[in-house]
DNA sequence: ACCAACTAGTGCGATATCGTACTAATGTCA
DNA sequence: TGACATTAGTACGATATCGCACTAGTTGGT
């Protein structure tokens, strides 16, 4: 590959990588201190698609490593958003709850994210980026699909 | 704005993380113990578009917090693949030089992960993605301009 | 029923990220 | 020129990320 074709990747690599980081940082902005956006994350999936999984199912639907959920998951626990139960089919696994709270905190958080979201729309109409997201997913998936495969 | 329309910016912030972690941990993967995608991104830049250049400078280029930067090159300098000169023309500021082995560093790092950009070029061609970079860059230009602004 | 291979979750350690607060130097404006 | 605001870089601290290695529990083949 020439650099040219190289440089197609790097720039498209360079300007999602930033994407996430000026993303995560504004969304970090309006959630309170200390909650970060994998908590909300977590919190919305769990409403979004039922509660009750396990940490590792949650981890996957993430592409996150497990040590990574497990931290993420002690936060949201600490915090009295969610509750961790024993898993009644597996006694290794557990499972993950919602509170009353963590219903709540992450209704609030999207009533405080809305205005951004508003601003965001109007800069960027829905229709402009509708096709971004399953093409974004493509190249998800190919990446997940490479990991684990040999060199 | 409605759920559905929420859905559709947090899918697509949800992909570009996703993405962002993916490839990273892929690039990483091939590189050398210790040398993280921030220090490659960062000799790769001063590659292309020439060194000389202050810690702000590159910083700004990545949308980086300059602190951030401040930790990136001085893992590059203890490596010795940078060095950090004063500003001739500010006695606060200093320029950043590429080193020999840090030029043959970045070649030799591309050359171990041309193979996955190989393949990836397979999968996904340049021509199926040309158009995204321009894209991503408005979303990118978009969030960095509401960076400072008022709530 | 047994044992080996595998799996879920976590403790730990190394390192990255980045906000705050500081120092030294520069710019500005009267 | 003097005083004040601004800027470049960094030290520091809090926290996030994630690989490795471990424990407890499960599964599958015999």
């Amino acid at each position: 590959m020439d650099s040219q074709g190289r440089h197609l990747y790097f720039a498209l690599f360079n300007e999602i990588g930033i994407i996430a980081q000026l993303s995560r940082a504004a969304f970090e902005a309006r959630l309170p201190p200390g909650i970060t956006v994998p908590h909300f994350s977590v919190l919305n999936h769990l409403v979004r698609l039922g509660d009750g999984r396990t940490p590792l199912a949650i981890a996957r639907a993430f592409q996150a490593p497990k040590t990574s959920m497990t931290h993420t998951l002690a936060g949201l626990e600490a915090r009295g958003l969610i509750a961790m139960r024993p898993n009644p089919k597996d006694k290794r696994s557990k499972c993950v709850w919602l509170t009353e709270q963590g219903r709540r905190f992450r209704d609030e958080a999207i009533g405080r994210l809305e205005p951004d979201l508003a601003a965001l729309a109007r800069q960027l109409p829905p229709e402009r980026l509708a096709d971004l997201v399953p093409r974004l997913a493509e190249i998800r998936a190919i990446l997940d699909a490479a990991r684990d495969e040999p060199a």
